[in-house]
DNA sequence: ATGAAAGCGCTAACAA
DNA sequence: TTGTTAGCGCTTTCAT
C-alpha cells in the first residue's frame, strides 16, 4: 500500500468532526460558512500544515493550471527571454510552466506536445518546427487551447505571435539610409522564411527610396559569424564597396564587422554596420553593434495573454499578432571615434545577464 | 456538469465489453492479458487515439513525474545552461520540468516552493536566494526529495551540487603565475560566499608559490561592468602596476579591460586579464577573455542524477559535490598582438547561443 | 486470463 | 449553514 498524504481535508474534517466538504468551502472560500467552523478549519489546517493536493483537485475540475512552453532551445537568449516573459505574464492567473524543448527535431517536438497534452495542461505554446499541419493533428483534436510563436506553420489553425521579420529588413535599411549610406549591401541569411523576409524588407527600403539595387550587394551569409566574415570578405570585393551593411543576425554581423576591420577599414566611417536580433552581447563588442531588436518580451507577453484569454474562456479567437521590431542605435552605426576603444557603453546589458 | 476527457478507459473497455482493469494493464503491459484481447484494445485504443489521463494517474500512484526547478531568473546563461541540462538527464527517465523563478526575491521563493509542493512533484531542485533554513521548513517536512544548486544555505539539509568557488580562483590565479605575471591583482567581488571564496582561492595560488600579498592589490568591485572599470582605474594608480588581474566575474573583467586599454596599456604584455563564469560573449570582445568555466552543465546534470536516486528509492543519499572549475584560454591572457583586432577567434560559440 | 470492489483527495450538485 | 451522494480516470488488491 502506498503511504497516505500527510494533512488531508478528510484529516481536518475527522479531527473537526464536520464533513469534507465544509472543509473544502472554507479552504476555496465557497459558499456559506458560519465563522466559527471557518475560524476551527483554518485553525485545524495551519496546525496540520495543509497543504491542497493540486493533482486530486485537477482530476475533478479538469484544470491544471499549467501551460506547457515547448521550444527548440530554451538556452537561446531569444528563447530565455520569451519564457520568462510568458512565465511572468501568466503567474498572477495562478498558472505554472512545464518547460520542454526539442532541439530543432520536429519528431521530438510532436511527441513532447502529446505528453504535455497527456499531462492535461491547459494551454499549450510553441515555437514549432514542423512544416506542415500533420504534427499538430492530434493536439489540435484534443482541442486544447494553442498558440504558436516565432515560426508559422502552415495550415494550423491558432494564433501566431512572432516577429515582423520584413520590419526589421526595412528599419535596418532606412535607418543606413538615414546615417547618409547610398551604396548598401546585406548579407543574408539561409534559406528560410526569416531571412527571406528580412531581405524583402531591406529590399522595400531600397525601392522606396529609389536607390540602386545592384544583386552583386546581396551576398549570401549563414548564422554563424564566420559566415559573415567571409561574405563581407567576398564584398569587400565589389566595385565600389558598399558604406552600410545589413547583416541577417548579430553573429553574422560580428563577423563582418572583424572582416571590415581587418581590412584597414573603420565602421562606421567607412562602413556602418547594422544587425539584427540584439543578443545580450552586443553592446561589448569592440564597436558596440546597432541591431534591431525582435520583442522577445513582447512576443512571450502577447502569446501568454492570447493563451489567457483562450482558456478562460472568453474567445477572443486572437488574431496573428506581429510585434514591431525596435531599432538599438550604438556606435556601428553613428560613432565617429573607431579605432580605439568607445566610450563605456551602456552599463546595464552586461550586468543585466551575469550578475549572480 | 465538466465536459468528459475524450477517448478514455473505460471508453475502451465499454466498446470492446471488457474491464477498466484489463485495459489498464494491456495499456501498461502488465499482468497476464491474452493475445486477442491485447490487440483488440490496442486496436480501440488507436482508433480514439487513446492519450493516458496522467493526472488521474499520479493521483493514485502518488507520482507526477515531474520535477520542480526554482531559479532565480533562468534567463542567466548560468541558469539556462543548467536548466537545460537538468531537462536532459531527467527526461529520459520520463520526468518533466516545472521552472519557476523568484527574482531573487526569498518570499517568493518559499511560496513558489510550497506551490510546487502542491502541486506535486516528485523533486526540488532550488538554486536558493535563501539565508537561513526557516524558508524550507514546510518543505523539508513533506520530505520531497530536494537538491540546493549554487548556493548552499545553512543547515539544511538536503545534498548540494555547486562550483568550487575557491578552485576557480586558484585557478585563475595560477595560471596568471604561469603566465609569468609576479604583480597579480584581485578586483574582489560584493560581500557574498562565492567572492569571498574566489578571493581565498587566490590569496591561497599566491601563497602556494610565495608570491607577495599586497592589500592593495586587492580592490573591491562587485557584479557589473562599471564596477569593475573604476576598480581598474584604481589599481592602475597603484605602484608597481600589477602585471595580471584575476577579475570576480566575467562582467567586472569586461570593465577593468577598458580601463586598460584607455590607459593606453595593452592586453595581456602589460597587464593580463582573467575573468569568471565563461558567458558567452566572452569570445567575441575586442581583446577575447580568457576565464574559468563553472561547469553548468555538470551541475545540472549532478544535481538531477542525485534527485534522481533519491526519488527512486535508492537512497545513496548523495553528499555534497563540488565541481571543479576549468579554465578556458583565450587572448587576454596568450596573445600577442593587442591593439589590432585578434584573429578570428572560436568560430562556434557565437553561432551556438544565437543560430535560430 | 479476467474482473469486481475499493479508493486516491478532491469538488459539484443537490438535499436537508 | 451543513452534509450526502456521486463521481473525476485511473490503479491496486484480491477473487474468480
Amino acid at each position: 500500500m502506498l503511504p497516505r498524504m500527510p494533512g488531508t481535508m478528510s484529516d481536518i474534517a475527522r479531527d473537526l468532526k464536520v464533513s469534507v466538504v465544509t472543509v473544502s468551502k472554507v479552504l476555496r472560500n465557497r459558499g456559506n460558512i458560519s465563522a466559527a467552523t471557518r475560524a476551527r478549519v483554518l485553525k485545524r489546517a495551519k496546525e496540520l500544515n495543509y497543504q491542497p493536493n493540486w493533482i486530486a483537485r485537477s482530476l475533478v475540475t479538469r484544470r491544471t493550471f499549467t501551460v506547457g512552453l515547448l521550444l527548440p532551445d530554451f538556452t537561446h537568449p531569444f528563447f530565455a527571454e520569451v519564457a520568462k516573459s510568458i512565465a511572468e505574464t501568466v503567474r498572477p492567473h495562478g498558472y505554472h510552466v512545464i518547460i520542454s524543448y526539442f532541439e530543432e527535431d520536429s519528431g521530438i517536438e510532436t511527441k513532447e506536445a502529446e505528453l504535455l497534452v497527456a499531462r492535461q495542461v491547459d494551454g499549450l505554446i510553441i515555437a514549432s518546427a514542423q512544416t506542415s499541419r500533420t504534427g499538430f493533428q492530434r493536439i489540435r483534436q484534443g482541442k486544447i487551447p494553442l498558440v504558436l510563436i516565432d515560426r508559422q506553420v502552415p495550415n494550423v489553425k491558432a494564433p501566431f505571435v512572432g516577429t515582423d521579420h520584413r520590419a526589421i529588413g526595412r528599419l535596418a535599411t532606412e535607418h543606413l539610409i538615414e546615417r547618409g549610406c547610398r551604396c548598401i549591401a546585406h548579407l543574408r541569411g539561409p534559406a528560410i522564411r526569416i531571412a527571406a523576409d528580412r531581405l524583402a524588407g531591406y529590399r522595400a527600403a531600397l525601392r522606396a527610396h529609389r536607390l540602386s539595387q545592384s544583386p552583386q550587394y546581396v551576398i549570401p551569409a549563414s548564422y554563424a559569424d564566420s559566415t559573415g566574415y567571409e561574405a563581407m570578405r567576398k564584398l569587400l570585393r565589389v566595385n565600389p564597396p558598399p558604406d552600410g551593411v545589413f547583416c541577417y543576425n548579430d553573429p553574422v554581423a560580428i563577423g563582418a564587422m572583424k572582416a571590415i576591420r581587418d581590412a584597414g577599414l573603420s565602421i562606421p566611417d567607412d562602413i556602418a554596420v547594422v544587425g539584427a536580433g540584439n543578443v545580450h552581447y552586443s553592446d561589448v563588442l569592440a564597436v558596440p553593434l546597432t541591431t534591431v531588436d525582435q520583442g522577445a518580451r513582447e512576443i512571450g507577453h502577447q502569446a501568454a495573454q492570447i493563451l489567457i484569454d483562450q482558456m478562460e474562456g472568453s474567445r477572443k479567437a486572437g488574431r496573428d499578432v506581429l510585434i514591431p521590431p525596435k531599432l538599438v542605435v550604438r556606435q556601428s552605426t553613428s560613432g565617429r571615434r573607431t579605432m580605439q576603444m568607445p566610450a563605456f557603453p551602456s552599463l546595464h546589458s552586461v550586468k543585466d545577464i551575469t550578475a549572480r
